[in-house]
DNA sequence: AATAAGAAGTTGCACTTGCACCTTTTTATA
DNA sequence: TATAAAAAGGTGCAAGTGCAACTTCTTATT
């Protein structure tokens, strides 16, 4: 149910991207993609590979906004990427389908089932994704670090159910996706392990308190 | 473009309601929606009043996450409210059409081409939600007050191209909103004033650097 | 195996912010 | 139109955080 080529058969595969008249591109490690692909309104899905979508203020700041995976999917409309100040650099070989989004939206199309599955696929990932956004709002929101991690550990483990939590990704990550400080966020990690509300060992952070 | 029901007769719409087997319900001034409609999934579209989506932490403390005017989508894949800290209160007299998520999934709908135009509509709302939450973050992720502000200007500047920003809600909202404190907004604002980047009358915002 | 690059971990300091607590002004409601 | 409630505006202070500047540890790359 996380592609959006679930329930399609090789062949209605085929129709689907002559419908749409996809294409496809190749890039190597850390290059740019969006320079390459974007003319005005588009979807993108990964098809093989692994890309970030990187936001650079006017500080040169590089936050990662989203990381795409195999049948990942980003677009001008469904994340952050219809801005200037917005890059997608693929992190080793990658291939990307391109779609057009104003044919995708194409009344025409919705005759034919195999458009439909693909189009209601999409619908359930976007949904997805509205709500992969707004944890990190709630996270955001709070206003101190501590709060913000224990917001984040609260998640995490309404999840999974799990007093242990895995980082998927680094800690410097971390406090990028909390927005703060990465000194500042050890500091209070090393608070919240001082009171024993926490265990840390590499990526594996344990809830004392669950 | 910006109802779910656009492009729809009287007539189709009829017949999207027995479709997908809706149910229509009322609520008086600062009554709570959810309770009322929540089983499972949903999806709900405001047909006329007022609603605000409100998160409450364990602080007690309230944050509207989003307003719900005519037409307004919410729903638990859609927006935050698939979670215990959320509510929905009615403003004003208020009505909400609700669909099963479920019901709104099912494959066979696609026949219908009523179906569909809406189906597509919805899409397009979603999206357009979703570039609003990626503004919030990109506000949320700044580290500073003035930062923060100087973002929430950037944004409402590029939309209308114009100097003078009109806030849509309170100050007290704003702050909410960037989520920092109210009186260390102000007191941000102030310096905004006193270095003439800003000038403010009533909820008007001027930017002199633009 | 050597070297470089990045992540993890720590600390002092200055600046920013949240918070509590005011006053004044505006808006809503009996 | 009187009263209450909410918003706007302001300030001192303590606590929290960003930032710079390290060291140590781990992971890539030649």
């Amino acid at each position: 149910m996380n592609s959006p080529f679930t329930g399609l058969s090789r062949i209605q595969l085929n129709k689907l991207y002559d419908l749409l008249g996809v294409h496809i591109y190749h890039f190597n490690k850390n290059q740019e993609i969006l320079p390459t692909i974007k003319n005005e309104n588009i979807i993108g899905i990964i098809l093989e590979g692994h890309a970030q979508i990187i936001n650079i203020d006017y500080n040169g700041n590089e936050i990662i906004i989203e990381e795409l995976f195999h049948d990942g999917v980003f677009g001008s409309n469904i994340s952050s990427t219809n801005n200037e100040n917005y890059q997608i650099i693929s992190k080793r070989d990658t291939q990307v389908l391109v779609i057009d989004y104003e044919k995708l939206l194409n009344p025409m199309n919705l005759k034919y089932s195999y458009f439909n599955t693909f189009f209601r696929n999409l619908f359930d990932i976007i949904n997805t994704k509205f709500k992969e956004k707004n944890e990190r709002i709630r996270i955001l929101e709070k206003k101190q670090i501590r709060e913000k991690l224990l917001e984040y550990f609260e998640i995490q483990h309404k999840k999974s159910r799990l007093k242990n939590i895995y980082l998927p990704f680094t800690f410097k990550d971390l406090a990028d996706y909390i927005a703060v400080n990465r000194s500042a966020m050890f500091r209070e990690l090393k608070h919240l392990k001082d009171e024993r509300l926490i265990e840390i060992n590499d990526r594996k952070i344990t809830l004392l308190y669950k």
